[in-house]
RNA sequence: GGGGUCGUAGCUCAAUUGGUUAGAGCACCGGACUGUCGAUCCGGAGGUUGCGGGUUCGAGCCCCGUCGACCUCGCCA
């Protein structure tokens, strides 16, 4: 006999019954009726109820048992009893009467219960992630997490695409994120940086003639996490693909998306490829966002000219300064108490806007500032928007970005107070020709909106002819309910175009040379034209997972301040490995302090 | 760095307008109990109400400061 195990805690049913059996768990409830206890015992794959009573050797010891103290025991299996079955329990139809129970490891009183699912605070489930891990949604989220990854492997692999491991240790990039830099002992005031993305690589795989990579690729960002953000590092499915316009990008990841979806929906419903195609200016318009959620069926209409000159004086004068009227429709809100509408205008001040005016339809009476309209004008946006007699309707007027923006977060807030989000489903779409570049009101430049190594569409005649706001990047991402997944780009491999649209960046010739060496090289030598995107793993387990938080779905996060609690991460590093790498702190000497050394 | 919410027993929460000794459930300790599966019943221990200051006859509650957590803006492929 095995010397922890003959079977898991899963696996025992009505056939083993008179078997002596050995199983190896931790004691996840106890049952004490005084001269008789169950034990219900846990382990990776199930609980199976273990029963002691009083005239077995054990009875002492297991009585005593601490929750989640491991223990082994031994004995035959018995069948319950029709009237003692337990109909939740896999292994129900049996329990195992222990002849003997060995204590493993004891367990020492718990900062939470391992059992049911009740909230915890944060800290203290960080601080004790592996108890966390043993509670039963963390650690299913987590298998599935797993099981989520071997299938895009899977998938990936079938559709031609091959795995390659690229550096951890690599150099600092200029644009982009913040880098986690590691300082160089040999090479004194030198910094190497842990991979923002393996972006450079994967396209010098292509250049090196590989067609198909991918990777499930560490991240690493030094920047402040959100709900959805990880802080520090998260798991992209990073692919690459050679000869390929935007559609053959499409046409490889979709059938793979959708196919690790659908696997794991669990009953919901997927959107079938082809994803819908949706331009970046036409998401602003009627979704407000450039990840819009299309579970909800609300979109956004502008209504600026039904304004423009009007006798809505504010509204009025707002555009002839430059702004646009976007017009969120709130189906049969209509009937609703003026606080309704009042609570969202106040919600759309307390967010930092101007407001939300509006016009609430009851019976095709329009009231808030219908009246200040005019009957005329009311009728153009019935007409227009295709309000039906009780619906409401909640304007937003402000300059294009800002009006899109409220726009959106009102879709949102309406969408989902209206309880008009559609359940249970998961809905894709691409967002399509991203603007290559932006402009910065900080810094009153031209910056790159996106990738810097995205192909412009038009390529070199465009760069040299357009307004560099007008021109539109081969760019597009993923978007699923309304979280970005992916974000990709037909490429730009060629050395002149780099240098051109770099320069409309503000940067010149040798700060390309310098800071995409690697790259930039590669592409002189013959490089394929090529492109792909990156979907983010985390985000797509917490999706199927239906975890509103990243960190639900990691092993082990850190909490929003970057800091690991369990592991005591960053922490202060001793004198000897500073001098070797020949750094001083300095600054705040209170934060200096060194504990460490 | 800014804004919001929160902070009471190991954990989840309660405590009337500011008023006697800050309560309950789970967990823990002791006792009872041979069919439970969130076992039940009886008892016990457990608190600098995050911390510091202020107002008051009196503060968990009001004021100021500070620390921490989460959410969010900035930031971010």
């Amino acid at each position: 006999m095995h010397v922890y195990r003959t079977h898991f805690c899963s696996e025992l049913r009505s056939s083993h019954v008179g078997q002596t059996v050995r199983l190896s768990g931790w004691v996840f409830r106890k049952r004490d009726h005084g001269n008789l206890l169950f034990v219900d015992l846990r382990d990776h794959h199930g609980v199976t109820q273990v029963v002691v009573d009083r005239d077995s050797d054990a009875f002492a010891l297991t009585e005593s048992l601490k929750l989640e103290s491991v223990i082994r025991i031994e004995g035959k299996v018995l069948s319950r009893g029709a009237d003692k079955v337990n109909p939740d329990l896999p292994t129900g139809e049996i329990e195992v009467k222990a002849a003997s129970v060995v204590l493993l490891s004891e367990a020492a009183e718990l900062p939470f219960p391992i059992f049911g699912n009740a909230e915890y605070p944060e800290e203290i489930r960080l601080k004790n992630r592996f108890l966390d891990l043993r509670r039963e949604k963390l650690h299913a989220n987590i298998v599935l997490r797993s099981q989520v990854i071997s299938s895009l492997r899977r998938r990936m692999i079938d559709q031609g695409f091959t795995e390659f491991q690229t550096p951890i240790l690599t150099a600092s990039s200029p644009e982009g994120a913040r880098d986690f830099l590691v300082p160089s002992r040999i090479h004194h005031g030198k910094f190497y940086a842990l991979p923002q993305a393996p972006q450079m690589f994967k396209q010098l795989l292509m250049v090196a003639g590989f067609d198909r990579y991918f990777q499930i690729a560490p991240c690493f960002r030094d920047e402040d996490a959100r709900a959805d953000r990880s802080p520090g590092e998260f798991y992209q499915l990073d692919f690459e693909m050679s000869f390929v316009t935007q559609e053959d990008v499409f046409a490889a990841i979709e059938p793979v998306l959708y196919g690790v979806f659908d696997e794991f929906s669990k009953g919901r419903s997927v959107t079938k490829p082809p994803f819908p195609r949706i331009a970046y200016k036409e998401s602003m318009l009627k979704y407000g966002s450039d990840k819009p959620d299309l579970r909800n069926p609300i979109v956004i209409s502008d209504v600026t000219e039904i304004f423009k000159d009007g006798p809505f004086a504010v509204f009025a004068k707002s555009i002839d300064a430059g702004s646009v009227v976007r017009a969120i429709p709130a189906p049969n809100a209509g009937p609703r108490p003026r606080s309704f509408f009042d609570q969202t205008n106040q919600w759309a001040r307390d967010e930092g806007f101007a407001g939300l005016a509006y016009i609430n339809f009851k019976g095709g009476e329009g009231g808030g500032i219908a009246k200040n309209l005019g009957p005329e004008r009311v009728a153009q946006l019935v007409e227009k928007m295709g309000l039906g007699p009780n619906d409401g309707v909640f304007f937003a007027c402000d300059k294009p970005g800002n009006a899109a923006k409220l726009a959106g977060l009102a879709r949102t807030r309406v969408g989902t107070e209206l309880d008009l989000i559609e359940q249970n489903t998961f809905k894709f779409c691409w967002i399509v020709d991203f603007p290559m570049y932006e402009w910065d009101e900080l810094d009153q430049r031209v910056i790159f909106s996106h990738n810097p190594f995205s192909m412009p569409q038009g390529e070199m005649e465009a760069l040299e002819s357009k307004d560099p706001l007008d021109i539109l990047a081969y760019q597009y991402d993923i978007v699923c309910n309304g979280i970005e997944l992916s974000s990709g780009a037909i490429r730009n491999h060629k050395p002149e175009i780099m240098y051109k649209a770099f320069e409309i960046a503000g940067y010149d010739q040798s700060v390309v040379d310098e800071k995409f060496r690697g790259m930039i090289n590669a592409f002189k030598y013959g490089a394929p034209p090529h492109g792909g995107s990156a979907p983010g793993v985390d985000r797509i387990v917490m999706l199927l997972a239906d975890e509103p938080n990243i960190r639900e779905v990691i092993l082990f996060p850190m909490n929003q301040k970057a800091e690991d609690l369990m592991m005591g991460a960053p922490s202060y590093v001793s004198e000897k490995q500073l001098r070797e790498l020949r750094i001083a702190i300095v600054g705040d000497p209170k934060k200096s302090a060194n504990p460490g050394s």
